[in-house]
DNA sequence: TATGTTGTACGAATTGTTTCGTATTCAAAT
DNA sequence: ATTTGAATACGAAACAATTCGTACAACATA
């Protein structure tokens, strides 16, 4: 199985699952008020990605009241799974072991995060 | 610093940036060649690519001959630790462990790649 | 020299993404 | 009842990525 059921997000697309993962379901005026801390586009920009998300399967939403309300439909995890898988093998050749020292090597991540990583590498073998 | 000098390749341009990587410089014919095996587009269309990934300066060319010497610019570990740090940030809310996680969650490594990337944890640490 | 082959250049169609203006609907407040 | 405000729907412009047709240049060879 190398394809999902939802498509791939556009980087728009992404900023506002994150928002839908952090916040849980939500109309697109509270999306649209935590992407416009970084960005600067209209309401209506927001709201047509929004519908845009829906005919794609990306996000469900319930229009019983006037306002509607919005959910991610892939969960946080499957979504990760997905991109970094597809990056491994567009990107590293199909090589995790690769990814995972680039990763590594800059970005810089803490003691506790790294004794994390170890801890989690020992329960895998 | 977040940005880089070479801008963000796009999915197609990544593709022909991995053969330059593996084979060195290369005309448009030999890229063409090897990207047939799995795609199946015309050959002004790498043509194409290849003279907007020029403009772009994702390469470079040798041109004093007739037939065109392509390489590419920024090596293939630049470009990776680009690509990996903007999935971290935008996918993985900046933490680099738990993209490490992910990736080692399901996308198998070997035992030899679990071994090299703890020892390569007890030298980073 | 004429012809075919192999290359580059370039314009343009197609498709996808992002952006926003305008129309319309609904309900609350005047 | 009318106005106002907040919401959705929708069309279309602006931009970027991908694809390919056609024109033209260089060169080998018949």
């Amino acid at each position: 199985m190398t394809t999902s059921s939802t498509p791939k997000p556009t980087e728009s697309e992404l900023e506002i699952l994150q928002i839908l993962w952090e916040k849980g379901d939500c109309t697109v005026r509270d999306v649209h008020e935590v992407l416009e801390r970084n960005k600067n586009a209209g309401y209506t920009t927001t709201l047509k990605l929004m519908q845009i998300m829906l005919e794609k399967g990306l996000v469900e939403r319930d229009a019983s009241a006037k306002t509607h309300i919005y959910k991610a439909v892939a969960s946080q995890q499957k979504t990760q799974q997905h991109l970094v898988n597809k990056m491994i093998d567009n990107v590293f050749n199909g090589s995790a072991a690769r990814l995972v020292m680039q990763a590594l090597g800059n970005h810089q991540a803490s003691k506790d995060e790294l004794d994390a990583i170890k801890k989690y590498l020992d329960e895998l073998s």
